[in-house]
Parts: C-alpha cells; sequence; structure tokens
DNA sequence: GTGCACTATGTGAGCGCTAACACTACCCGA
DNA sequence: TCGGGTAGTGTTAGCGCTCACATAGTGCAC
C-alpha cells in the first residue's frame, strides 16, 4: 500500500546536490550557499518531500515525540494540562504521543513508560498526582528525560506542580477576610498530592490565624462524593463557609445545600478549586483559584528540552506555578 | 547521552541464533521450534531487550502508532473520545498520538495531518466535527488510512458519528411526552454537524406530532451562552420546555432560569445533552442525552485496522452509534 | 607562489530492523 | 532409490537518514 513518498535522494538528483546537501538545509545548518539552499526548497516543494521521522528516529537514537504519561484525562485538570502540553510541543516542533493508565500504580506507570521508551521518545512527561507513582519514577532508567507534573515534592525527580499549599491558602484565607469564624474543608482523595497541598494550605491559613482546624471531609473529585458532603455540612448550623478541593466537588455542595435550603452565599460561603469553565455559571457563580495550566506546560516542556539538549537525564529541579483567586459570587460575610 | 540498549543481534548472540530468528520470535511468525522460541525469549529478557520502534517503521513504512487530529480537547466530548481512543488503541498494540489543532480550517487540519505523517503513522483518525474539515479531507493522500468521527455525513470518507439526530429525537419526544406543547432549542455553534444533526432530530420531532417548530436560540456550547439564552426563554411565559445541545448550555439556561425566578422542572423542563459527569449535580439533576464514547472509539479504531490490514485506504464506510436518554429531574410536566 | 584557514559540498558507513531468498535437514511417496 | 515438499534457520540487502570524514574551491598573509 502506501506509495512512498520521494526520499531525500529524490530532492537531492532533482536540486543536483547531495542528499548531505539536503540534509544541511532541512536541519539549518550554517555552510550552504543561499543559492544551494533556495535550490533544495524548491525541490522539496516541487515533490512534495516529507522527512521520515523514523529514519531519523533510527540514527539518531531520538525521534522528535514526547511522551506523556496520565491516568484519566477527561478529568478538567488533567485533560487541559495534556491540550497545553501538545500545544507547547508542537511550537518546539515536537509530536505528543499519549500513553494513559487506568491506575497509577508502579506496574501501569513502568508499563506505560516502556511502551514509550520502545518508540525512542526524546522524553517523557509523567503527570503523577498520587504516591504509588512516586515509587516507579525512581526505578526508572536515569538516562532518558523525564519530568513529573503534580508528582511528589519528597522524591528526587525533576518536578513541575501548581502550588497547591499558596492556592489554598488564598481561598481559606479569602473567607476569613470575608469575615467568617472557621473554614470547612471538603478534599480530593487522600492518596493525591494535589488533595494533600490543598489540604495543607487550608490548615496552614487557619492555623496562621490561631483557629484551631475543623474536622475534614474526605471527597474523591466528583460531584457525587460533594453533595455527599454537602447534606452533613447543609445540617451544621454553625457552618458558613466551605473551601472545595475542586470545583465539581463544590458543585454537589451546592446542590446539597440547595436542597436543605441553606442559601449560597448568604448562608454560607463556598469557594472551589480549579476554575473549571462552567464554575461562573454555577448557582451561585463560584469563587475559586485558577491554576495555571498553560504556564504548568510551558514549564515542563522547558524542563524537558533542557534536559533533551543537555543530554542530561534526571537531574532533580523543580518548579512551582502560583495559582490565582478568582472571585465571584459564593463568597459573603457571615450574618450573626 | 542515553546509552543505546541491546539491539537485536546481542539478543541473537546471547541466544545463539541469528537475529532473523530472533525477529521471527518476535513477529510471532511460525516455523521456529518451540525450544528455540524459548532461548530467545530468555535471551531477551535477560537482556532487557526492547525492540526499536523506528527502525521497524522505517523498514516496513508503518509505525505501531495511531494520530489523531482533534481541535478542542478540553472540552468533555473530544476529551472522552480521546481517552477512550488511546485506550482502545493500547489495547491492539498501538500507541497515539495527538495533534490538536486551533481551528478545524483546511490549512490547520492538512499541517496535523501532515505532521502525523512525517512520523509515518499507520492511520490516522480525525475528530472532524465541522464543514471546513471536510474539505481538507477529501484533498488528503488517498494512500493512509483515515477515519473521521463526527465528520460530514454527505463526503465519502470512512465515518463514525454518535447518532445525533436520534439523540435529539428522543430528547424533544422525551418532553413531549410530559405534556409539553411544545420545545424550544438552544443548539450549538451553526457550523458543527453535532449541532445540525441536534437541531435536525428536534424539529423532526416537533414535525412529527404536527407542532411548526418555534425560532432556535443559537449558542456556541459553552455555558456562557446558555446563560444568554436562558435570560431570553426566561422571560417568555409561554416557554415550558428547553432542549439544549449539551449540558454547559443547559447549565448556563438554568442558572438564568433560576435568576429570574422560573422554577425547573415546576415552570420549566430541561433536556440536555453529553450527560457530563456532574450533569447528576446540577440543580436541578440534569435529564440528558449519553453518547457512547467507548462505542465510538472502539467502532472507528476497528474501521481503521481494518483498513490498515487490508492496506486499503479510504473506503467509505459509515457507522452510526445510537446514544441513550438519561431520565433525571429536570423534566415534568407543564402546569396550566 | 606556497601554506593555511575557512567555506561549501560530496562520499561512505551504518543506525536496527524486516523481507526475500538461500540453505540444510528430514520425511514422504513413487 | 530419488525427486520434491516442508520445517527450521541463516545470509544478504536495503529502508532513509545523520555523522564523520574527505575533497574541492576561495581568500589572504607571507
Amino acid at each position: 500500500m502506501a506509495v512512498h513518498g520521494p526520499a531525500m535522494t529524490d530532492v537531492a538528483r532533482l536540486a543536483g546536490v547531495s542528499h548531505q546537501t539536503v540534509s544541511r538545509v532541512l536541519n539549518g545548518h550554517p555552510n550552504v550557499r543561499e543559492q544551494t539552499r533556495l535550490r533544495v526548497r524548491a525541490a522539496i516543494a516541487e515533490l512534495g518531500y516529507r522527512p521520515n521521522g523514523a529514519a531519523r528516529a533510527l540514527v539518531t537514537g531520538r525521534s522528535q515525540v514526547i511522551g506523556v504519561v496520565a491516568q484519566n484525562t477527561t478529568l478538567y485538570g488533567p485533560a487541559s494540562l495534556l491540550a497545553a502540553l501538545e500545544q507547547t510541543a508542537a511550537e518546539e516542533g515536537f509530536a505528543v504521543s499519549v500513553g494513559s493508565v487506568r491506575n497509577l500504580d508502579h506496574r501501569s506507570i513502568s508499563a506505560a513508560v516502556e511502551r514509550h521508551l520502545a518508540h525512542r521518545v526524546a522524553g517523557i512527561v509523567v503527570i503523577a498526582p498520587v504516591e504509588s507513582a512516586g515509587e516507579a519514577l525512581e526505578l526508572l532508567p536515569k538516562d532518558v528525560p523525564l519530568v513529573t507534573v503534580d508528582g511528589d515534592p519528597q522524591r528526587p525527580v525533576p518536578l513541575v506542580t501548581v502550588d497547591q499549599v499558596a492556592g489554598a491558602r488564598a481561598a481559606t484565607q479569602h473567607l476569613l477576610d470575608a469575615g467568617h469564624r472557621t473554614v470547612w474543608h471538603v478534599s480530593g482523595p487522600s492518596d493525591w498530592f494535589d488533595s494533600a497541598g490543598r489540604i495543607e494550605g487550608w490548615r496552614a491559613a487557619l492555623l496562621a490565624s490561631g483557629i484551631d482546624p475543623p474536622p475534614l471531609m474526605h471527597g474523591d473529585w466528583s460531584a457525587a462524593s460533594g453533595y455527599r458532603c454537602g447534606q452533613m455540612l447543609a445540617r451544621m448550623p454553625e457552618v458558613t463557609a466551605i473551601f472545595t478541593a475542586n470545583d465539581h466537588l463544590a458543585l454537589g455542595v451546592l446542590r446539597a445545600l440547595h436542597e436543605f435550603g441553606r442559601r449560597v452565599p448568604a448562608d454560607i460561603s463556598v469557594v472551589g478549586f480549579d476554575d473549571v469553565p462552567e464554575a461562573a455559571y454555577f448557582i451561585p457563580p463560584l469563587t475559586t483559584v485558577r491554576p495555571d495550566f498553560d504556564a504548568v506546560a510551558r514549564a515542563s516542556l522547558q524542563m524537558l528540552l533542557t534536559q533533551i539538549e543537555s543530554g542530561i537525564g534526571g537531574g532533580a529541579l523543580r518548579q512551582t506555578i502560583a495559582p490565582s483567586l478568582v472571585a465571584r459570587d459564593s463568597v459573603a460575610p457571615p450574618r450573626h
């Protein structure tokens, strides 16, 4: 099938040069006469020549592909990150190959990475938001450029992450500033670093104001679990402010409060995290924390490219992206 | 950098056979003695040998990679589709390379496809929900396996699509069955086939009941546009039933209705489309239409693999996946 | 002019693999 | 007994490209 397109030698013949000169033009080498360069380009255009990435990958040992390992690319955060990563990579001339995994356990991660290595990817980005992923990463070959996103801050692996702690602190402080005596927290799954960071920031903000944190409510990112937690919180008259670990949890909480007749923000204020596009259209519009996924993508790709170019695998760089608070209508002072 | 791993010859040497025998074992060829096969496998395991995909792609002219072209992989539909596609492809031993594009115009699509072709992908899946994408596809080389998802039903290109018409008809009929005199529709962007199909289904259901369709409200998939349309609909006392082209539009509509004091479903019933995970936690829980993304992914991959194996590029197959209605609390009979 | 740096281009090898074919046993029926 | 299949394996030739090196041409100091 597939009539093989023209190869470099065909271009060379048409342009009246050697294949090597064509290669030089393609790779932007100096020491090619302007006139020759033009002739080669013309031949490329005329033949519709397209360089064969596989051949290049074979000889250089690296393809212009970046492998991404992620778990649930349907969630808003991972999906945004993936899209941003792809966009940024494309600008740098890299393609992105996705290897999604069902679980972020040792075996799954290793298998996904192996698959990427078989294709000789130039580097790998692992979106590894849970504890179990960390172990796998340390056992990986050290000679392949690797960056983790939202991974374990404790591990000696290059890491780019949203500053969960700062974001959560800002959210909590925002509620305290509005006059609330304390802030309740509906968290994400306990094994996610994102959750842990948000819990930590929430706790820190309260402690900094001399407030003893109230009991933590555990959710799992889903609106369903937010709803369940919301049903409990709605029945507690002393609750006036809730910070949820993401917007979907907030949605569930909002509905539970609505059902119990607790008005937001008149009776209870709510702050979310993520700023999903719909957050502005919740009832009421949700005040939330917006992580900058583009910045995360740019930073991780930059880190990866540095490794690729310098030929280093696995330094221990670290970069943190500060999120910003987006104030909407779901926060108001408490009524006494 | 990257210490090159062992090659096939290394395995061959260790196993005491020729590299060709190793190749045969790897590719599951017959005519290899069981004992030899075992010896080779042992050598592979001992060396941690991993076949070089680039070399294979070079010689066969096709890599074990499927390219996907999509626009906005942050939207729930495309994201789900992409994830499902990746999952299914992995099961078949294929990797998925994403090439997202900003616009679905001729040039962008072609460029993305070109990028995939440069990597000699085995096949391409284009998620091409708008008119302008169609043109680009017809001009593509005919010798590369290609499947479009949610594309133009009119074009002679293999296509897998959700049955938008049937879904919309079911949604509309569901509202009529509840006793509503007519159903208003907030549509998606007019250049999307998904929109067109949903409009068609809505119209067909009304006409089948002898109802003259009311004016169409144009949205753009976003909650923001749903909100704007909702503000108009909320002020029209005769409106008792609304079908929105997706759940996010419904969310915007719900908020607008809420602000105007129109209760859902007591005063107005609403039905969405997509069944995003949060739909069950809208206020009230949203009745909606659920497309089966997994089925779409499976069907398109199957179609692609058939082409790849048979060496045919571009037949004109067509497959339609029926969506299902998910009834929740946002629909009730009208009050007289 | 000779030597030498420097630019512009060509030549040859080989990356790791598969496809085509060659070769060696061995078994079988005539 | 011998021709001819067939299972199991080896040999060779590239796929299209980059890298290292070889070669020609140019400018310039001595």
